[in-house]
DNA sequence: GCATATTTGTCCGTATGTATA
DNA sequence: CTATACATACGGACAAATATG
């Protein structure tokens, strides 16, 4: 309606409702019901739906419809062994003449300090997001740009699961503001050393959020 | 209808298009048209329209109608400086145990072989591809798996535009008939090396390929 | 295992907005 | 600037596949 296509703006809305829990691993997504709760054509949505697919948001199945992903440890694993081989590589790649390139970053950092204030954790999620992909965007490759799209797509995915977010996103906000300041520095191969310690502990962190839910269930 | 949708089918034949000229970078591609050449609906043609955007084999501009890409020497460099970071890698990563484990690169060899006695050109740039493909999926990672779908598609885009397929195809045939024999023997580190050198040299005709057409055009 | 109901896959016709000659 | 072409989106329809009782 406004800017943009209204398949984009369903598949804005879907993604809320994934993050937000309102749609859970596992369910389906109806077709007619997305259609009818929106207002808008089921062919409108089949359309937002492959958009979602295309980010790993929904799974596809033939003839039977489309899903939330049931994630797994298994996915948490697979994720984050491409966040370390991409993300230190890309900081490790960096030069001097970087250090004046950092103002997305400076954005991403301030973004997710006065969200972490007002104690609203889903925005600080998102602004590590922006974060992460600014990181990548560095590099200067389209490809890995959309690679790393999917990747923090999927991530959100993977945080949805987890009941207390606020227990995962708040350590990002210091973290990443250390980084940053290591780059600012032109310390990249430091920095590098540094994300990956970060990512691990990260990878970790949810792991086991996800390792203990595969116990009880 | 027989296997899949109708839907895989359209992208299949446009895919074929594109590898084969009848679409060259740059063309429109009309919904209508493809429809009508095709004998399907204009929403089943949008929805492989996506499927191909997915893989980059076409691009989507918004009211505008989906392209063939322009591809240039910078998406060049771009595919080949991520081909250097993941197929080395796999390849570094590997064990000992992982030498049993080579029979899809083996089959990939074999077809290669025999359709270059054939001079079957068009169908040792698949044999090559399948190859490469099985390479990146020793290394167990699903959505790697997805990542290298996509390049070896865009690869595809890029030898599309090379006059002289034969060129560039024949020097495959040989060295990854080396690099499986280096990874048979559990020397993956030589392996890696080797495919390195091998990419560099790659990358290195087509892009001359491309800088000669870019300076003549 | 069968009959039924639901849902997807596909198609068509039409209206509206956007881009371009 | 106007006119034309085309993409976006709608809504209804039907067959086939799937899920349900």
């Amino acid at each position: 309606m406004s800017q943009g296509s209204t398949a984009r703006a369903v598949g804005e809305h879907l993604s809320e409702w994934i993050t937000e829990g309102r749609l859970a691993p596992g369910d389906k997504v109806s077709e007619t019901s997305v259609a009818s709760q929106l207002e808008v054509s089921r062919n409108t949505v089949r359309e937002a739906f492959r958009l979602l697919a295309h980010d790993g948001l929904l799974v596809h199945e033939f003839n039977r419809g489309v899903f939330v992903p049931q994630v797994t440890s298994a996915d948490v694993r697979d994720v984050y062994r491409l966040r370390l081989i991409i993300e230190p590589g890309v900081v490790r790649a960096l030069t001097a003449r970087d250090t004046h390139r950092l103002g997305t970053l400076e954005a991403a950092v301030a973004e997710a300090r006065t969200a972490a204030r007002r104690r609203d954790w889903p925005r600080v999620g998102t602004a590590n997001m922006h974060f992460h992909r600014s990181l990548v965007a560095l590099a200067g490759s389209p490809r890995l740009d959309v690679m790393m799209r999917r990747l923090t797509a999927e991530l959100r995915l993977l945080f949805a699961v987890i009941d207390d977010p606020r227990y995962l996103y708040q350590p990002f906000v210091k973290r990443n503001k250390e980084l940053l300041a290591l780059m600012t520095k032109g310390r990249f191969e430091e920095g590098a050393d540094y994300l990956e310690s970060y990512l691990g502990d990260s990878e970790g962190a949810i792991l086991a959020a996800f390792e203990e839910r595969e116990r009880t269930a």
